[in-house]
DNA sequence: AACGAAATTGACTGATCAGTCAGTCATGGA
DNA sequence: TCCATGACTGACTGATCAGTCAATTTCGTT
């Protein structure tokens, strides 16, 4: 990834947040980031190549802040809820840039191949509830369906905050979390 | 609401869900209903008018399947369990509509006013939520917390079974209402 | 400096499409 | 039968835009 093909996806970003990505003519992404109206085709093949860019780039911005967490040494619930807090915490800090990518996700520019498991950057969280399965710890629920809960949860959790403007996210994701492990584990007060 | 009306409205859902709207022209709306390509906008004035015709039409679909739902006599929850199996029943038969129901949901051609309130349709359901609130059966909870978790359960839910071409419905309908009354209810187990 | 390769430029093209409007046609009342 | 109303028609327009490419500039190497 070159600086100009960054500035590139950045400005597409910027533009794509403003005004949505169908109004958004290529040409302008090239003139706001600086280039000509062809530099742009030689990072990106096609329009949607560069919108399939924005998606994983996104993406990849959550994925790495969910990341970022420091689950070490924690009990596996411990470190299952700081995964949680921080996947809600990204789509509420960035509420366009979140916006955007639901959008993409659903959008026909983005090939199936690239948008199947929306649930992929949360694999170490998901690998978390795998292991919390081994352990005896949630009941006997199809894996898929707990994963699928799970994102579906932080979505409408991210919802709720964003629109009822709440302000105390820590808390919002905590009360969040103990619902959906109430729904799951075999034996939810206890840790 | 004329037959015209209507007869376009359909024919847009059937091409929007097959080639996406963006990519369908009002031409080709107007040429596959068998009118002129100026009669579609007598009826609709704009294709974003004509687009939130067809979302309205969409989600109001999916309402009246929901309230088709038979909850007299029943107790609470069993009545909760009955909108919630139906609230999942038609995305599941519906696969085409509601992928387009989800995309024009977050579209900028969707005035917020109109898009305002994914839920709405949910009214009854969510209603049943604050009786049993009432009734002192869930826990002390955010009301809107548990209307947006709902629906993000039913949506992960719809999720999972189609795409895991799982055949129970009923059977995964139950659990995961399971998953999410025990989130919620004071009392998970005795009803 | 001299050269060639690679990156950049931006005017241009070809195609698409939403929306228009002057004219046609169907219907029903007198 | 004749007329008036308004629904319907479809060729047309004006604007938009993704993508091209020949010309130009930049850069690294000798």
């Amino acid at each position: 990834m070159t600086d100009k093909a960054r500035l590139l996806l950045d400005t597409a970003i910027r533009l794509f947040s403003e005004r949505g990505f169908w109004d958004t003519p290529t040409a302008l992404i090239a003139k706001e980031a600086g280039v000509a109206n062809g530099t742009l085709f030689n990072y990106f093949g096609s329009k949607s190549a560069l919108i399939e860019g924005v998606y994983l780039s996104l993406k990849q911005e959550w994925a790495d802040h969910i990341a970022a967490a420091d689950i070490t040494g924690d009990t596996l619930v411990q470190r299952l809820k700081e995964c949680w807090k921080r996947s809600i915490e990204w789509p509420v800090a960035n509420p366009e840039r979140y916006a955007l990518l639901e959008q993409l996700k659903l959008s026909e520019e983005i090939s199936r191949g690239i948008s199947v498991g929306g649930a992929n950057m949360f694999a170490s969280a998901m690998a978390l509830f795998a292991e919390a399965g081994e352990a005896g710890l949630i009941r006997n629920l199809p894996g898929e369906l707990i994963q699928a809960s799970a994102f579906g949860q932080i979505c409408a959790t991210v919802q709720h905050i964003t629109h009822s403007g709440a302000s105390d996210i820590n808390e919002i994701s905590a009360t969040s979390f103990d619902m959906f492990w109430r729904g799951i584990a075999l034996n939810p007060s206890g840790d």
